[in-house]
DNA sequence: CAGCGTGTGAACGCATTGTGAACCTGCGAG
DNA sequence: CTCGCAGGTTCACAATGCGTTCACACGCTG
């Protein structure tokens, strides 16, 4: 996902806490040419403005962004309680606004709100290691670029994995976190499975699920090269 | 002005002290028959629905607002900060939230911007995948300039699907979305509309609609790019 | 009553999955 | 160096779980 414009710069850290906590990648920017200036190729996925200590500064950049031959949106706007008056002539410079200090759960809500009302969709939740990508939300993995098509047991087995790099499973572990239930006689069919998938990820990938002779296997590289 | 629609009947206390102090009259409605009852003669200038005390029925009451025959517009929902999580799959049912106790500054405030926003807003209403267009406001569906005839649940169904493009979702989860009742007995109910849905797409397009295998359905692609 | 929309149970077909057995490989013992 | 064996890989096949499809019942509307 393309980065959030954040204003100002340095942005205030009850702010930059907020996006981190809510994983949205951004970039702050001090005025109007310092945004165009570090705009990523595909332009600003949105902008949070924060007017608390410079609300003139605010304003005019919420201005300027709205301006653009491609409107800035979604723009969240962050204000004192003090300044709510201030935005019923300013209707038009942004989509939302919430009050210092800006609570992550609400900002997380209203951003995602955002994005929705203006049509971007939602952020993907990803599992990711090296060349692998798995979405979680579509069912669907990607390794280099090329779509794998996995069945639901090997994906949920290569989603397990994925999500403990560089750990050994025992087979028996593998049963009862992957398919749940108590190992009772079959340790072949970890095997197969792991087999499957490693045919699937095809001779480029198929290291990445690697055999520890006498304890089970191993997703991704160990630190140490094993 | 006419009334704001309030829910529930009676509001807690902070809610009717907050909307009187912004002056905005508003007349109170347990459900949706209630509102249905109490509406003026012009409509409801829109709605607040409080949804602390029963979520349940505050989101049944929003999905019926959506539903009528003129989707009652603008919709605010006062919540929990521990709710703030049930908002994601129900960006649909509402157009701005705030956080219980409402500040009557910052509601007065969201209801002026909310008012602007529907007041002049661009809103031909529509969904839009790929060859697929959806008019919310006249209920008429169209795949590749070809115009569909869809029945009402089979219109609900694909609009669910088409506004969250590329996610996976279960039976159960459709089954509660789209149906709005909680699952007993009946996955087939979703097989069976998928089916239809695809039969009318046509072969072209019924690839819109894809089967997950021990998973659900899936509406378009995911996109990677973002 | 006819027609349509909708929900549900049952039959069917097939992809997925589990399992046993054969085959291969690495490693230690002698 | 060779042999034996424990453990891993590969294969083939059967069972089962899942989705599709069909047929029909129910309720509503004209």
């Amino acid at each position: 996902m393309e980065a959030l414009l954040v204003h100002p710069d340095p942005p205030p850290p009850a702010l930059t806490q907020a996006l981190e906590q809510a994983s949205y990648p951004w970039k702050a920017a001090a005025g109007a040419q310092a945004a165009t200036a570090a705009e990523p190729d595909d332009g600003w996925s949105g902008a949070v403005v924060c007017a608390d200590a410079d609300p003139e500064g605010a304003f005019a950049l919420c201005r300027a962004l709205r301006k653009r031959d491609l409107p800035l949106e979604p723009l969240l706007l962050v204000v004192t309680g003090s300044q709510l008056g201030d935005l019923e002539l300013r209707e038009d410079l942004f989509d939302d606004f919430c009050l210092v200090p800006p609570q992550p759960a609400e900002l997380e809500a209203r951003l995602q709100h955002l994005f929705w009302r203006t049509g971007r969709g939602t952020r993907p939740e990803l599992v990711e290691y090296g060349p692998l990508i798995l979405n979680l939300e579509t069912y669907q993995a990607v390794i280099g670029g090329r779509p794998l098509d996995l069945t639901y047991m090997e994906y949920e087995l290569l989603k397990f994995l994925a999500t403990h790099p560089g750990k050994v499973f025992s087979r028996e572990t593998l049963l009862s976190r992957v398919w749940g239930y108590e190992y009772y006689g079959g340790a072949r069919t970890v095997d197969v499975h792991v087999r499957r998938l490693r045919a699937k990820l095809g001779n480029e990938q198929e290291h990445l699920i690697q055999t520890v002779r006498s304890v089970g296997y191993r997703f991704g590289q160990s630190r140490w090269g094993i």
